[in-house]
DNA sequence: CCGGGAATGGCAACTTCTTGCCGGGATTGG
DNA sequence: CCAATCCCGGCAAGAAGTTGCCATTCCCGG
């Protein structure tokens, strides 16, 4: 198996570009994202008016992109129109696989452009298809996961700016006319959605996400 | 006066465009800027074989820009090119003001554009001068600056990795072969030079400025 | 009206961070 | 070589954040 030969991509319109005419024949194709800069933002819908063919979608996502509204906003309607829509709290990796034949693995940016690379060896994409299917597995319908999480999020932007501001608890905790025991909740819950360990590491992802 | 007449441009390429002629005739040029996102990463020299009638540029940048080692480093030889160069603590606003007659304002990002207000009252970019020169005057000059803090910056990145990372002080500092006092003392500086009154807020500036 | 479940917030024990203090080792200038 | 200085890192007191426990309250279905 040579390893060496995996085309990749640079930049979004080069995916769209190169691989349009795969997701307008696909029937299954499975999505698995961090947040949704990577594939779906700048993609809205392909063509919405050809439910003829619709293919079987699956999506898969990390909690934390049902905070930013929008996203949030954006994956109803796309679970809406037909979808399946699941959170994982699992450490995923941005994928889409296409049929169970073709990979397309997102990777870092570089100079702004993130590269893609395209995994057609029969032996990985099944690898891939089996990881994401774990993930899957463990995955939340995101119809119950948001029900689950409605007033937390309700809560959420506020609990962001006050944190982002830089003040106590006990001053954030009054600002919103709670006590600290249950802002200091909210605090965990939000850290819990975001993946972080620290204060820190959900500052950062917080501002990585949009959310301040 | 007017309040309501304030024109304003959206985007960079508008921005450029629009004022590119100012730029090319002034003789005085003061600039504020929280971090390089705004202007002069974009535009990184307008015609820098133009040294007839080099204007007097003064550049007032918040520490933490400091942080980034190519934004370091473009600073470092914008200063070269003949331009003073000054750090400061203050809060500033990021402000172009042109010959003590003309300011731009940088505004809120919307809809990926940031917003330019254009002020040519008189009286307005008296005050809005006199704000930078209050703020230039507290400020230190780059190399001076430079100097004091070298080696935290040589150790910044590794502990902005272990902060995003989320392990404990305890860790990090072992990881890093250092005392826990002092791994200590090197967030405390890092905290500082962000601005951040919190380990969250300080995640989400260093997000902010790409540091992690 | 009553019992169950969920959210709240006070309490408290613990952990983690924050900082001043200070002694010890390295560096530098005389 | 000595002294001044700087940086390091242990110590410790105190602040801030983390969490389990539990009584109280509210809401809801029976």
């Amino acid at each position: 198996m040579s390893l060496d030969h995996v085309p990749v991509l640079h930049g979004d319109e080069e995916l769209f570009s190169r691989t349009a005419h795969l997701f307008a024949t696909a029937t299954e194709i499975t999505c698995a994202a961090r947040d949704l800069n990577t594939w779906a933002a700048t993609r809205p819908r392909p063509r919405d008016a050809r439910p003829a063919s619709m293919p079987r979608l699956r999506k898969l996502y990390r909690p934390e992109v049902l905070l930013n509204p929008s996203m949030a906003q954006h994956l109803r309607a796309t679970a809406a129109r037909g979808a399946e829509v699941r959170i994982t709290q699992d450490d995923i990796n941005e994928t889409i696989i296409i049929d169970r034949r073709l990979a397309i693995l997102a990777g870092d940016v570089v100079d702004g452009r993130r590269g893609y690379g395209i995994v057609t060896e029969p032996a990985v994409v099944q690898n891939v298809a089996s990881l994401f299917d774990a993930a899957w597995r463990s995955g939340t319908d995101l119809a119950v996961y948001d029900a689950q999480h409605a007033e937390l999020r309700a809560l959420a932007p506020r609990v962001l700016e006050l944190l982002a501001s830089g003040c106590k608890d006990e001053t954030a905790a009054r600002t919103l006319g709670l006590g600290v025991r249950t802002y200091r909740r909210r605090v965990a819950e939000l850290m819990a959605v975001l993946g972080a360990d620290s204060r820190f590491q959900a500052g950062a992802r917080a501002r990585d996400l949009g959310l301040i």
